[in-house]
DNA sequence: CGCTCCGCCATTTTT
DNA sequence: TGGCGGAGCG
């Protein structure tokens, strides 16, 4: 510790208690350039919010003084939450915590004008994007087989995250996309956001980047008022992120970042490492202090993550330690296939549950969504309780981004998108033809779709049938629009939703799906209660709102590695360690492809406090067919005495582990002569010295596993012969209940076993 | 206009 | 294998 920092002591205010040396230096250090390297568990999140209450306890800045930068929507809740049990209500006033993108909202809502939008813009996400850009390549007209428009949207995307405005294109990037055409469209698209008085997530970035750029009194304004700034994640900011924050802390370069190298695996969607790595030539004299003391995971479990990221070159370097007791090795399991897998992972969780161990205390980290299947099916026929993490978000989905449609019209007719989103949902009888021709009208008027077709209804340009339809649409819209100053907002989203139809629409269809929608419907109602405005809840939803997990039952959490970052887990389990699937494929023909991916499972392992083990399945099936896989390269990484190996079929664990690194393969005829059978033959890495073998037929069936878990209560208010529902499987009615669980006759899934917690009455 | 069939394609995901 | 989007038919 500097000599000038005040040694540990009763005087300590709350705050400081508890933190190591490093922590109190993290927190002290107010002054200059100060990059926090915190390595896995080592407490960052403590000794950031400490930093934030001591700065405001000693009155060096005013809560509403402090920018406090994060990626998440959770992470911003959680600091704030932090914040709030140190200081108490003074986090009310901190009005400059959030996320990069809803912190620039913010800041663009007051400097609309200067980038030519009105401040009341609405934020388009990946879906209105597409519309968008589908739309001006017809226009343009190009074949959208050959250049779709999700390239066209991932390179505007890249540009934007390295915050280049269409002029700032190089030779190298004007080339890209339909033979040179890519700076064009970026531009037409731009000035199309415009007239929509729209921007995208990477416009809520780039817009302030330009205007803290092109205004110095406006750039001057915020550099003042912001006397600290601090950055979480610091390792994921992409190139427009960076500039942004080094602009608003230049004048007084009291900004703090915290990261870790090793834990950078968002490189794909344009998070530059290089930002962190550069740090200390960014910022001249600035204070690097180390988090290195882990308090979450054994020693055992730190040593093979350590021994594994040391392979990765161009890192910092941190040397965590930890003093906890050494714990177990970490396992690797062997097994047949993909099943297997899935069958073992849900053995051991039923042994955590015999051992009253709660499943909330276990995941199982996968690297890509399809893994997630084979454990679901699983756990359904056992009757495992599970979660998966991912996928869609709520507002992603089609009936909430349907709902917000209609609100955004009725709040702003000028709103394009949400008037061609909604016109014809639920079927009106208004497709592409109506629609074109309402699109030609607008076009001929330079008005809205929605004032273009209350004009085209008093024409005779459509079929009878069609303007009818058009004229009771425009007719409700307008009525909405005219009680949506007499109603609540939640009333007026109800009201729209039934009046327009879309309730009797999910209603009259009775498929598996459609009571869920109907749910998530009233959720959104009900969300909508605590907000004041209307305005403020489509702000809400489109940049913070994220699904909520108001589950109370126990459950083990199945998602991607990527979903698990920051969270941590006493049993992990890590499936699917096998070269193609991870490190996956694609990573390994991309250039630093594999470090990130190492990366990737140096933060898999990290999540672990008390146990970690790695499967790999000898054959998977991917796409429908079966492959057969060799061990991950990433297992061999890791120092075998950290390891436990064991081989769930022929042979023992130090059989598979000399063969697979060895050359000899006593199948290689087989494979040779008959490349479709030998998936039958034995343990595949053995064969497959290099490359996977691609194979037809599915490999020998295992043994089948029984399902025997425990410890969950029944419910009471379930009954045989009661008629229920299922997320899954749709309507049904209960044969026999066993405990927790069910044996129901789904009307179009069959008769299954689940898990009461699954079910709803119907 | 809407439905169905066929063919293509396929990491990671936040805002 | 399965989900999605385009094409073609009723």
């Amino acid at each position: 510790m500097p000599p000038d920092l005040p040694p540990p002591g009763p005087s300590d205010p709350p705050y400081l208690q508890g933190l190591n040396g490093p922590q109190r230096q993290a927190v002290l250090t107010t002054e200059g350039p100060v990059l926090m390297l915190a390595g896995a568990g080592t407490g960052k999140t403590a000794a950031l919010t400490a930093r934030l209450a001591h700065i405001m306890a000693t009155r060096r800045a005013w809560p509403s003084e402090i920018l406090a930068v994060t990626f998440t929507n959770k992470a911003a809740r959680e600091m704030r939450e932090r914040i709030g049990r140190m200081v108490g209500d003074v986090v009310e006033g901190m009005p400059w915590l959030g996320t990069f993108h809803s912190i620039c909202a913010k800041m663009l809502r007051r400097h609309a004008e200067l980038v030519g939008l009105q401040s009341n813009f609405t934020i388009l996400d990946t879906d209105d994007q597409l519309r968008v850009l589908k739309q001006l390549i017809q226009a343009e007209g190009l074949d959208e087989k050959r250049w779709p428009a999700r390239q066209l949207a991932g390179l505007i995307d890249k540009w934007k995250n390295r915050g280049l405005v269409p002029a700032d294109l190089d030779a190298g990037d004007k080339e890209a996309y339909a033979d040179g055409k890519g700076q064009h469209f970026y531009a037409l698209y731009q000035a199309r956001l415009k007239t929509l008085n729209a921007c995208d997530f990477g416009d809520l970035l780039l817009h302030m980047l330009v205007i803290l750029k092109n205004h110095r009194d406006v750039l001057e304004q915020y550099q003042e008022r912001f006397k600290y700034i601090l950055v979480d994640e610091y390792q994921d900011t992409n190139a427009s992120q960076y500039l942004w924050l080094r602009l608003l802390a230049q004048q007084r370069k009291n900004i703090c970042c915290v990261g870790d190298d090793d834990q950078s695996i968002y490189s794909w969607r344009g998070a530059e490492v290089a930002n962190i790595l550069r740090f200390e030539k960014d910022f001249p004299g600035a204070t690097v202090i180390r988090l290195e003391q882990n308090y979450r995971s054994t020693p055992q479990i730190l040593a093979a993550a350590s021994a594994l990221i040391a392979q990765n070159s161009g890192r910092l370097g941190k040397t965590l330690w930890t003093d906890l007791e050494p714990g177990d090795k970490l396992r690797v399991v062997g097994v047949w296939d993909g099943p297997e897998e899935a069958r073992r992972v849900g053995e051991e969780l039923e042994s955590l549950q015999r051992q009253r161990i709660s499943l909330d205390r276990a995941a199982i980290l996968v690297r890509a969504q399809f893994q997630t299947r084979e454990f679901e099916d699983r756990f359904i026929s056992i009757g495992m309780p599970y979660r998966i993490v991912g996928g869609f978000r709520f507002y992603e989905r089609a009936e909430i981004r349907d709902a917000l449609a209609y609100l955004r019209l009725v709040q702003s007719a000028a709103d394009d998108l949400a008037f061609e989103r909604i016109v014809n949902t639920p079927k009106r009888g208004l497709g592409d033809k109506a629609l074109q021709r309402i699109h030609q009208y607008a076009r001929h008027e330079q008005a809205s779709l929605l004032h273009a077709a209350a004009r085209l209804i008093e024409t005779d340009e459509l079929t009878p049938q069609a303007r009818r339809q058009l004229a009771n649409f425009v007719a409700q819209v307008r009525g909405w629009q005219s009680k949506a100053s007499q109603l609540s907002h939640p009333e007026l989203t109800q009201l729209i939703l039934d009046e327009s139809g879309y309730t009797a629409m999910l209603q009259a269809d009775r498929s598996v799906e459609a009571a869920g929608r109907l749910e998530n419907l009233s959720e959104l109602v009900r969300a909508m209660e605590e907000y004041e405005t209307l305005e403020e809840f489509l702000e809400h939803v489109s940049l913070v709102m994220d699904r909520d997990q108001n589950d109370t039952t126990e459950t083990v959490t199945i998602m991607t590695i990527h979903a698990a970052k920051g969270l941590e887990f006493d049993h992990v389990f890590l499936a699917g360690w096998e070269d193609g699937v991870f490190p996956s494929q694609r990573s390994m023909d991309e250039v630093g492809g594999l470090e990130e991916e190492r990366r990737l499972a140096y933060v898999a392992i990290t999540r672990a406090r008390q146990r970690a083990t790695i499967y790999h399945a000898a054959n998977r099936r991917i796409y429908g067919q079966w492959m057969s896989s060799i061990p991950s390269r990433f297992i061999g990484e890791i120092p075998p005495e950290h390891v436990d190996s064991e081989n769930s079929f022929g042979g023992g664990a130090s059989m598979w582990r000399a063969n697979w690194s060895a050359q000899g393969d006593p199948f290689a005829h087989v494979a040779e002569r008959n490349a479709t059978r030998t998936a039958t033959r034995g343990p595949a890495w053995q064969r497959a010295a290099v490359k996977s073998t691609t194979v037809t037929r599915a490999p020998a069936p295992t043994e089948g596993g029984r399902a025997a878990s425990v410890g969950a209560k029944a419910r009471a208010d379930l009954a045989i012969g009661m008629r229920v529902f299922h997320e899954k499987f749709g309507y049904g009615v209960i044969n026999d209940i066993d405990g927790n669980k069910l044996e129901v006759e789904f009307e179009q899934a069959g008769s299954k076993r689940v898990l009461d917690s699954f079910i709803t009455i119907a």
